[in-house]
DNA sequence: CCAAAAGTGTTTTAAATACACCCATGC
DNA sequence: GCATGGGTGTATTTAAAACACTTTTGG
């Protein structure tokens, strides 16, 4: 079993196990993911199973690769002593991985890519409440092109993807209006 | 390791097997896809493992789903003895089937009808050559809706999809022009 | 000549794109 | 009052959708 985490502020870890006889895979995904990052209630997405005999040259290892999603890399407990070696990374910027962990990581970007165009999972990457430019760069960094800001606010509030609070977040310049998703769970939409 | 078998003149069969000390995965969908239709060299793609403990209540098996797909079901040469028992259905008409293996049944279906609107993967259900009509069918059948000739059409024909070919195919009435596809693997496109 | 399937264009409507300035606040 | 990030509208272009008749062949 392999598990990995997924772009908080473009942050990205990586861990692995073992699932347990009578063991859901999620179950043992979300164990090792919080043994390994402190991390628990993370949204979890099988991404693909790699059983290639010679993946690992000790042994015929199978291994089903998780990718899990959370907001903010800053609010983690941080991982426990046995993963101090682990760390966070900048997407693209992840350090040589053993086996075909590389691999997996490249799944995982391309899934969060692909869903980010056709899916409200930005829920599971932004905190509950959040301003329209949180949610604008966070498709401009994952996505890595620029996006223009009037047709894509149009687009995204004409669809009823966000619900806009009341209250609006004060700081240095003028206050930005605050937003929340409308679903709280995973909805398949036409996006980009 | 499960394996499935997909829309080939809209008929579908259903085949499970074990992986082996050190086989590929691909090996062994193949091996027992062979042994239990006859059917080799079909395009075969990976849909999902599923490892629920409550799937098999006399063990705790893990299974890795796959989808095959064949273009002419009669084609093939038919289940070897020790599957006798299996056969070919109509999409949407499958029989009971043991453990989760409709829900398994149910991804492929829904994995093909995605796959067909955004890639060229319906190479991998038609012959080699084929009329525009029987393109459209395909494409109509699978995705269970009508479908305007003209606008599918001049879209299919405008991105390149097809060849056409300088033969026909004359029958009892008006001769059809005979289309191959551009490109004989996976390739993503904005289809519909 | 008729039955059956193949093939073809135009108009309307909706969506995507391109593009630049004013606004509100804290300091 | 100015620096900074927040917020807004229109015109153009492109693509999607709606829609029905003519052509070619074998029998």
């Amino acid at each position: 079993m392999q598990l990995r985490r997924g772009p908080a502020r473009g942050k990205w870890a990586f861990a692995g196990g073992l699932v347990r006889q009578g063991e859901l895979l999620d179950h043992a995904v979300r164990r090792e993911l919080r043994a390994a990052t402190g991390l628990a209630g993370a949204y979890l997405e099988q991404l693909f199973t790699f059983g290639d005999p010679s993946r690992d040259p000790d042994a015929h290892v199978v291994s089903v690769a998780y990718m899990a999603l959370a907001a903010d890399a800053g609010a983690i407990t941080g991982p426990s002593r046995k993963y101090a070696a682990g760390g966070w990374f900048e997407v693209g910027a992840l350090p040589p991985l053993a086996y075909d962990h590389a691999l997996m990581a490249a799944y995982a970007v391309k899934r969060v890519k692909s869903k980010l165009e056709y899916s409200n999972i930005a829920y599971a990457l932004l905190p509950r409440v959040f301003t329209f430019a949180q949610f604008e760069e966070l498709y401009s960094r994952i996505l890595d092109r620029p996006i223009d800001r009037r047709n894509f606010r149009r687009r995204v509030l004409a669809m009823g993807l966000l619900r806009r609070l009341t209250e609006t977040r004060r700081g240095a310049h003028r206050p930005a209006a605050l937003y929340e998703f409308a679903r709280q769970s995973l909805q398949m939409i036409e996006m980009l």
